[in-house]
DNA sequence: AATTCCCACAACCGCCTAACA
DNA sequence: CTGTTAGGCGGTTGTGGGAAT
């Protein structure tokens, strides 16, 4: 027996958004909420819609303070970092960009910044050694290693531990950019949690200001995994440059190599 | 002017997981 | 503890519009 449909599938409308179906969605909910229940909502709305496909016509769309068109160079550096360190968790890198939708950003890195990467615009197949050069100076102006987030840590937190366990000490440091093992200790720093509310204090104190940020912190990994990203961004007043051109380029080229070549390092 | 091709983006699908009874 | 349900996520597909032929 399969999983039964979240919604009668013969009775629900498909495709392309009207603009009354928006507005009916958009006045439902500024008058009443989501109500917490998406899959009753289209019907109170007097919607014939599935109840996911309205949450992501809202979340994607409607929502106030979406951002629409083009991403700015500083957005592309954040994506690019992420993308880099944690791979296709859009959601998380969508959490580092005010505004912006993780559909967005996953439509925006398949369709664009991936071959801008990779310079593999259609009319520029094989880019010249000049072209090439142009693109990584624009993508990465800096050429000097600024501080990364840990790494490790990211993936324990994503892999493994969900937030860093209450009540206990741990020490993070951080190694320098480049990876290869040319560490370069940049900043470190004892953590102390007495209970789950001073660890949100210390993410917030160290940076993460977000309030969604904070908000969905209390749900788990990945969340805490975004934040341990700005973490390490908090205090650079230069965008994060966790990776040069090539690196990346390599983790689009291979998506199977391993992201976890530096050496930072997480102890208990 | 008509047709084909390509690209960008919106939307859907199916899986995973947390919450709850 | 177990089964069910809804929300959330990432991958994939569909569609419309513009460019190229």
């Amino acid at each position: 027996m399969g999983r039964a449909p979240c919604c009668d599938k013969a009775n629900v409308k498909k495709g392309p958004w009207s603009s009354e179906e928006d507005t009916k969605l958009k006045e439902f909910i500024d008058k009443f909420g989501t109500g917490g229940n998406w899959i009753a909502l289209p019907h109170k709305a007097g919607l014939k819609r599935c109840g996911k496909s309205c949450r992501l016509r809202w979340l994607n769309y409607l929502r106030p303070n979406i951002k629409h068109g083009e991403f700015s160079d500083e957005e592309d550096r954040v994506i690019c970092s992420l993308f880099a360190a944690i791979g296709s968790r859009w959601s998380i890198i969508a959490a580092q960009l005010p505004g912006r939708t993780d559909n967005d950003i996953k439509n925006y890195w398949n369709t664009k910044l991936k071959k801008k990467l990779l310079g593999t615009a259609p009319s520029q197949k094989k880019p010249n050694q000049h072209q090439h050069q142009q693109q990584q100076q624009l993508f990465f102006p800096s050429t000097s290693p600024l501080p990364s987030f840990p790494q490790d840590l990211l993936s324990s937190l994503l892999l493994q531990a969900p937030l860093p366990p209450v009540s206990e000490q741990y020490q993070i440091s951080f190694g320098g950019g480049g990876g290869g093992g040319n560490e370069q200790s940049c900043s470190s720093s004892e953590i102390s949690y007495g209970n789950k509310d001073q660890q949100l204090d210390h993410y917030e104190h160290m940076g993460f200001n977000d309030n969604s940020y904070i908000t969905t912190l209390y749900g788990g990994s990945a969340t805490a995994a975004a934040g341990a990203g700005s973490l390490a961004w908090g205090s650079s007043e230069l965008a994060p440059l966790e990776y040069d051109y090539e690196e990346i380029k390599q983790l689009i080229s291979n998506p199977s190599s391993n992201y976890n070549n530096t050496s930072y390092y997480f102890c208990g």
